[in-house]
DNA sequence: ACTGTTTTTGCAGGTTTATGCATGTTTTTC
DNA sequence: GAAAAACATGCATAAACCTGCAAAAACAGT
């Protein structure tokens, strides 16, 4: 096989799978290692792939591309964000956990609204904060200094004490047979006590997260009113969990 | 796997739980936890996680987020911060206000203290949470944008529940015939609070504000235990405040 | 077609990297 | 305060790597 086939076999196997191993494609090539490697090297300093010990990665999967902006997966929870602010309407007590999503659903609140924001999440209030126009109650107690909320028996008290109309979970697990889950004792007893607080519950996620599971329950896909994603409601994904009586947004 | 791929996936796992542990990771991609262990560690190095026992944290909640140099005064205030810091002993229950000059108490307390702080201020709350070992309980209720603290009745009656050893204030104004006065009805409420539940009261404020005047009283020169500022307890400023029976640090 | 030149390839060797395991220590937890 | 888990460290090994070299292949020009 020649120089360039060789060449042209790789660039395409990287664009299939993402990756390749020098060891298979001297054993699919028939051709030393040496010679694998060599090409590997001058593909990769002509920029069409990149080195690695061992093989090689695509450029689109490597660092700079998508790491920096997306590791976050930043775009995905701006639009989650946003479907969830479109939700809130003026008068309305809102309870909210903590997590990046809900950071974001902060940052995504129209400007004029006037409602009444309760969470325990510090870095959620510190959002809240930078609004002009809604109120702000924080929910006391001891902080977990892993999760940044507040949590323990003082912080489940006076969430029993509350009648909240929306309740919005970022959630880490959610799957059709232990509904939500996650992986903190202490914070799924605040989310459980912010559950049972609300008149409906609007959990978030990426789609990633979906089908997935934690140890810990927090609630039953039965109490849940309303699921947010960052994909289209008519998804074959979600199909699942509007059959089973969720409003998928 | 690969070991770029390897890392790619743990960094892609972290962001989306904000944590995870080595074991779990082993089993997943199936090599020794020593391997995932090397690689938290690198991943650590370069900054894009945060190593633990047992794991690994994302950074993305830890990024200290509060600008250090452009505090008013910031060398006076670091100065103040130190003398009260060491104030402050193993065991104790220590009530503070909020404010840039308890922040930079927050910064200056020694690494293995293992104390209970409470507070309603959202950025001091922020401060303490980096500390390795005290535990932090947080004030709940209305959460004033200005002063970035928790007000109103719900938080006084939280206070009024605390028997604390230690009140720290960082105050606007002091003279011996007001005593402490402020500006800001809703904050002066919740010093009162403070003062009256614990059992010594320390102010701590930058010499420049010394003989000054706000419109609300927080309390009577008479009810300060000790009173720190950036100068020595010797200097003349500070010499009617001892002989009113305060002790001056 | 022949010869000189260049390119490509495989190989020998010595080096580096990645990984797992054994050891002993620290940290966490109950 | 003792057991269990997680950790660090050093070592061994296999795989991957680099370097230089020589054989083989491809190329080009009179």
């Amino acid at each position: 096989m020649l120089k360039r086939e060789r060449h042209a076999y790789i660039l395409h196997q990287i664009n299939l799978r993402n990756k390749v191993l020098s060891a298979d494609l001297s054993l699919d090539i028939n051709v030393s290692d040496d010679t694998i490697r060599r090409d590997l090297h001058e593909l990769a300093e002509a920029g069409k792939l990149i080195k690695v010990h061992g093989g090689a990665l695509s450029t689109a999967f490597h660092s700079g591309h998508l790491a920096k902006r997306d590791v976050y997966s930043y775009t995905q929870k701006r639009m989650i964000a946003q479907k969830a602010a479109s939700l809130i309407r003026d008068g309305m007590f809102v309870l909210t956990g903590g997590g990046t999503t809900i950071i974001e659903m902060a940052r995504a609140l129209p400007q004029h609204l006037h409602a009444t924001f309760i969470t325990g999440s510090i870095p959620v209030i510190f959002e809240y904060m930078n609004h002009p126009t809604i109120e702000v109650i924080a929910i006391g107690g001891k902080v977990s200094k892993n999760s940044k909320i507040t949590v323990g028996l003082e912080a489940i008290s006076r969430i029993r004490g509350i009648r909240a109309d929306l309740c919005f979970l970022g959630i880490n697990a959610i799957n059709l047979e232990n509904g939500v889950s996650d992986n903190d004792w202490d914070v799924v007893q605040i989310k459980k006590a912010m559950v049972e607080s609300s008149q409906k519950l609007v959990c978030l996620t990426i789609a990633e997260k979906i089908n997935s599971q934690q140890p810990i329950q927090v609630c039953e896909h039965a109490d849940i009113d309303i699921l947010i994603t960052e994909r289209s409601p008519d998804d074959p994904l979600l199909k699942p969990y509007k059959e089973a009586g969720i409003q998928v947004l």
